[in-house]
DNA sequence: GAACCGTGGTA
DNA sequence: TTACCAAGGTT
C-alpha cells in the first residue's frame, strides 16, 4: 500500500503533535474533558461544519448540562434545540442513549468500548473519538478529514466515499495512532485536514508533513483523494396546505422515523399529478387530516435540496370549511396562532415558505 | 452493501 | 445554477 517505501511513523506522530500544539483552534469542546460534552460535540459535528455547530453546542450544554438532565427532558424540547441542524435522528438517538445510560449504566457515559458502541447513534467514529479524547484510550478515528489526509500522504487509491474501502483507512490510521496521546493525535489529524489538507486548495507550504507526503512529492495533490461518482439525486414535487381556521393554522408532526422525523410542518404529500395542483392540495388535505377547505390559493413554491433528492414544494392557503381533524400519516397535530409558530421545530422547506404565508395572512 | 438521512457554505 | 463538501450512523 505504501509503494515499498519506508514510513517514519515516529516522525509523523511527533511532527503532527508539535504542529497541533502550535495552531490548534480554541473550540468549546476542547475546553472540557467531560465525556458527555465530548459526546454531544461529536454527534453534532457529524457531517456538519464546526462554525455551524458552535452555537448549537453552547445552547445544548446550557439547556442539557449533563446526562441526567437530557434523559429527563422532553424529546420535543431536544428537537426544538436541534431545529435547523439537520439529521434529526441524531437528536432522538442522543436522547434515547441518555435514557439508557441513566437506566442501565449508572448515569455515567460508559468507558467500555463494547458498552459505548451499543448506544444508539454511536458508531465506530464517535466511539473512538469519545474513548480517546475523554478516556485516553488508544482508538484511532477515521472521518472524512482523516481519509483525505491519509489518501494524500500515502497516495492511497481507495475512494473515500465508498464504504467497502473504509477498512483500509482504518488500518492505516490504527498504525499511525499515537498510543501515548490518542486524544490529541486524533484531533490533530482531523485539524490538519480541516485547516491545511483541505479538499480544495490545500495549504501544502504550511503542512508539517511536506517531507512525508507522497502526493506532494509526485505533484498529485489535486488528484487525491479518489472518489467514486455519486448518482445524481432525483426530484420530488410536494404540495403543502396551510389550513386556516379562526386565525389558527393546522400543523402536523412527522412520524419518529424517516425523513425529518419528529418535525412539524403544514400537511403535505407528494403530488399525484401535474393536472391541477390546487385540486391536488385540497384532496391531500382531505386525505391527510380529514378536513374540507375552500379552493386553495397558491402562495409560493420553494426549492430545497436533501441528501438524496431535490424538492419543489408548493404551499397553498386552504381556508377551513368543515370537518374534524382525523390524521392519516402524521402522528400529531396542533392549531397554532401564526405568532406562535416558532414554538415548534419546523424543517427547512417550511422555513423557506413561511415568509410568503405570513405576508398573505397580514394582507387578509 | 446500498440507500437513506439535512443544512449551509463555497467555487 | 449546479456540484461539491462537512468530526457518520442506521436500516
Amino acid at each position: 500500500m505504501w509503494g515499498g517505501g519506508v514510513v517514519d511513523w515516529d516522525g509523523l506522530r511527533r511532527e503532527l503533535g508539535d504542529w497541533y500544539e502550535r495552531v490548534r483552534r480554541d473550540l468549546p469542546w476542547r475546553r472540557t474533558r467531560d465525556p458527555y460534552a465530548i459526546w454531544v460535540s461529536e454527534v453534532m459535528l457529524q457531517q456538519t461544519r464546526v462554525k455551524t455547530v458552535i452555537p448549537y453546542y453552547e445552547r445544548f450544554l446550557e439547556r442539557f448540562p449533563d446526562v441526567a438532565v437530557l434523559a429527563g427532558a422532553d424529546l420535543q424540547a431536544v428537537y426544538k434545540l436541534w431545529e435547523g441542524l439537520g439529521y434529526y435522528s441524531r437528536a432522538r438517538h442522543l436522547h434515547a442513549a441518555a435514557g439508557m445510560i441513566m437506566a442501565q449504566m449508572g448515569g455515567r457515559v460508559p468507558s467500555d468500548p463494547q458498552v459505548l458502541r451499543r448506544l444508539p447513534g454511536i458508531g465506530d467514529y464517535i466511539a473512538a473519538a469519545v474513548l480517546s479524547i475523554a478516556f485516553d484510550q488508544p482508538f484511532a478515528v477515521v472521518d472524512g478529514n482523516v481519509k483525505r489526509v491519509l489518501a494524500r500522504v500515502f497516495l492511497m487509491e481507495t475512494p473515500v466515499n465508498h464504504p467497502p474501502g473504509h477498512a483500509r483507512f482504518q488500518t492505516v490510521a490504527d498504525r499511525l495512532l499515537d498510543r501515548e496521546q490518542p486524544g490529541r493525535h486524533n484531533q490533530a489529524l482531523m485539524e490538519l485536514g480541516a485547516l491545511v489538507c483541505t479538499p480544495k486548495r490545500p495549504l501544502c507550504p504550511q503542512c508539517p508533513w511536506t517531507a512525508h507526503c507522497r502526493a506532494l512529492q509526485s505533484g498529485a495533490v489535486p488528484d487525491f483523494p479518489r472518489r467514486v461518482k455519486p448518482r445524481r439525486p432525483g426530484e420530488q414535487f410536494w404540495v403543502a396546505g396551510a389550513v386556516l381556521k379562526k386565525g389558527r393554522l393546522l400543523l402536523t408532526r412527522r412520524p419518529d422515523r424517516g425523513l425529518l422525523a419528529g418535525l412539524w410542518e403544514f400537511p403535505c404529500d407528494r403530488m399525484d399529478g401535474a393536472a391541477d395542483p390546487a385540486a391536488d392540495c385540497a384532496a391531500m388535505v382531505r386525505r391527510q387530516v380529514g378536513l374540507h377547505c375552500a379552493p386553495p390559493q397558491h402562495l409560493v413554491t420553494v426549492r430545497h435540496a436533501y441528501t438524496h433528492f431535490k424538492l419543489r414544494m408548493a404551499l397553498y392557503l386552504c381556508p377551513w370549511q368543515g370537518g374534524r381533524v382525523r390524521l392519516d400519516g402524521p402522528d400529531h397535530f396542533d392549531w397554532v396562532r401564526p405568532d406562535q409558530l416558532d414554538r415548534l421545530p419546523l424543517h427547512g422547506a417550511v422555513h423557506k415558505a413561511l415568509p410568503a404565508l405570513l405576508q398573505a395572512l397580514r394582507g387578509q
